[in-house]
DNA sequence: CAGAAATAAAAACAAATGTTTCATTATGAG
DNA sequence: CTCATAATGAAACATTTGTTTTTATTTCTG
């Protein structure tokens, strides 16, 4: 329940008022959080120079229940996961289950549903939290410039996503055209799925996007498009997808849900980003090319009036 | 001893000659590398739907002496993270110039291209944390719960998404379709826009996606749709956005981006939250009708083996 | 200095951890 | 089918864990 800044801060304030060996316990913790959240109550203690009841004394001092929950905001700030947000769904959920106990129950079914449903929401938030922090590790951080890297000098750049994973490959086709018009959505429209990759070859990509379970489809696909030579990238689940096996870069992704579906917020969210360096890589050039398709929608009267507000180009 | 990336690799080299078991319990590990790191081994096996034995095992197999040793680079690795993202990308950064000066420059404007990319991608997440933590507001936690009486109450429901709200669209049009047959994704494919929405009445439901700039196909058919009576039900960018104006209920998503292009992320996380609570609204029948349609793509061959693992159902 | 109060270390304890062992279940070759 | 072998889960094991209790030590007031 407490967040690492919460212990820290306690620390901190009662630190004058404390004992000579607790100051020496708080101070190692305030020092080495990174061992707070690894180590063995005993072995911190050790490190300390000081006895493990000296550390239980001191989460009493401080006003915390235990050592082992406040361990857990230390572990917490290591995990992928800002604690900040992570705070904001658990606040939804105690909100839900304060307001009741709170209430004359007229009909405990009612709101016991949307209770339920409270902390349902609240846990898929917290999911999709870490699913997105997850999926821009720093590993994911290079592997994304490198995956650019090649999108950037393909002939030609094929995008692949069967079922539930189609928005995603639709998301970054779709961004994608606005600047460059080397793209194929490998969609298998009207039966078309062979003829859509013929005559790919070594220089050209395919951003391939699935997650568990894989689609035939998209293993047939990838196999169809190795054997040509063709550079693979995935963007999947797991280092040991079928997808990620034969792929020169794999881009992972969290797809945890609370639902029965798995989730492609987090894919979409790394297409997205795909897309965003590419428009940063291509400079001046790619703007204007934005500008340009813009004005062709425009042209065509696409958009509703003139009343949305221009958004900023970045870079 | 062994570090981090030793022990990964072993995982990914050895995987394919290991037991089903085995491929799990590796995958999992592999798949969330701080989970090794922070839980202890009963509760990672777990985590990961094995028994301990299984995590024992797959140490041995790997060349491993012990579960703990492994775990010990997996905490390795913790430590040498940067705490925070933000943190992790501006030291990432920091690293990158101080490495710019120290080394001799063969090539300055590729190393800040890297450095300046990677604030870029912490921008971006950045973004996208808020964008998903504001769209799951309290407010949007009962608003989310409305529309899914409405949907769950509809004689048809329909889903519209132009351009680049079409991937949310699409999301929720998949997903729906696992435990109701009742849904009609306006994709006006073909040209057989104004089609699709023949005989709607008053008892359907428009679930209508789009952000700004709002695409006039969208409005045109929200006027058809109002026209007829029917219910709207808008998922856009803000309370006052032409496709809200006439909803009986908005659900608002945040889009903020760094790129020239609005981010569509919150709007799929949202679009799934409302299919994980229709589902856990439709109780068993809507779960034997989801296994039902499991079997019959089963039947089709559709997915990958069986090596995936089963997904929780959960609710 | 005496002695109460605060502080620290040591010992004790139940709960958990990592590991091993063993019985049971699948799998495949002959 | 039969048997040998691999794979798996359940139980047992000794350790280690977080915490509590007890005992010893220090500190400081009167």
């Amino acid at each position: 329940m407490p967040a690492y800044d919460d212990c820290r801060e306690k620390l901190i304030d009662t630190y004058d008022a404390m004992s000579p060996q607790l100051q020496r316990a708080a101070r190692y913790m305030l020092d080495h959080p990174d061992d707070v959240a690894l180590k063995s109550m005993r072995a911190l203690a050790t490190a300390a120079g000081v006895t493990p009841s000296t550390l239980v004394r001191l989460m009493k001092t401080i006003g915390i229940a235990s050592y082992q929950e406040c361990r857990l905001g230390y572990q917490n700030r290591l995990r992928d996961m800002p604690a900040s947000y992570t705070g904001r769904a658990r606040q939804l959920q105690h909100r839900s289950t304060a307001r009741h106990i709170s209430d004359e129950d007229k009909d405990d079914s009612k709101i016991d549903a949307r209770s339920t449903e409270t902390t349902l929401i609240a846990e898929i938030l917290h999911q999709e939290l870490g699913n997105l922090a997850r999926s821009f590790g720093p590993e994911m951080c290079t592997a994304m410039q490198d995956a650019c890297k090649l999108i950037g000098n393909a002939r030609r750049v094929f995008v692949l996503g069967r079922r539930g994973a189609f928005p995603a490959a639709f998301q970054f086709a779709y961004a994608y055209r606005f600047f460059a018009d080397n793209l194929t959505l490998v969609d298998g429209a009207a039966g078309t799925f062979g003829d859509q990759l013929r005559g790919m070859g070594r220089r050209d990509v395919l951003l391939a996007v699935g997650l568990s379970p894989y689609s035939n489809d998209s293993l047939q696909v990838l196999d169809y498009v190795l054997a040509q030579n063709a550079t693979v990238i995935s963007v999947t689940d797991s280092d040991v997808s079928p997808l990620a096996r034969h792929a020169s870069i794999n881009l992972m992704v969290a797809d945890a849900s609370p639902s029965f579906f798995q989730s492609f917020t987090a894919a979409v969210a790394v297409m997205q980003a795909l897309v965003a360096i590419l428009v940063s890589r291509g400079g001046e050039t790619a703007l204007q090319q934005i500008a340009r398709a813009e004005k062709q929608l425009s042209a065509f009267e696409t958009y509703w009036r003139d009343a949305s507000p221009k958004r900023n180009i970045k870079s």
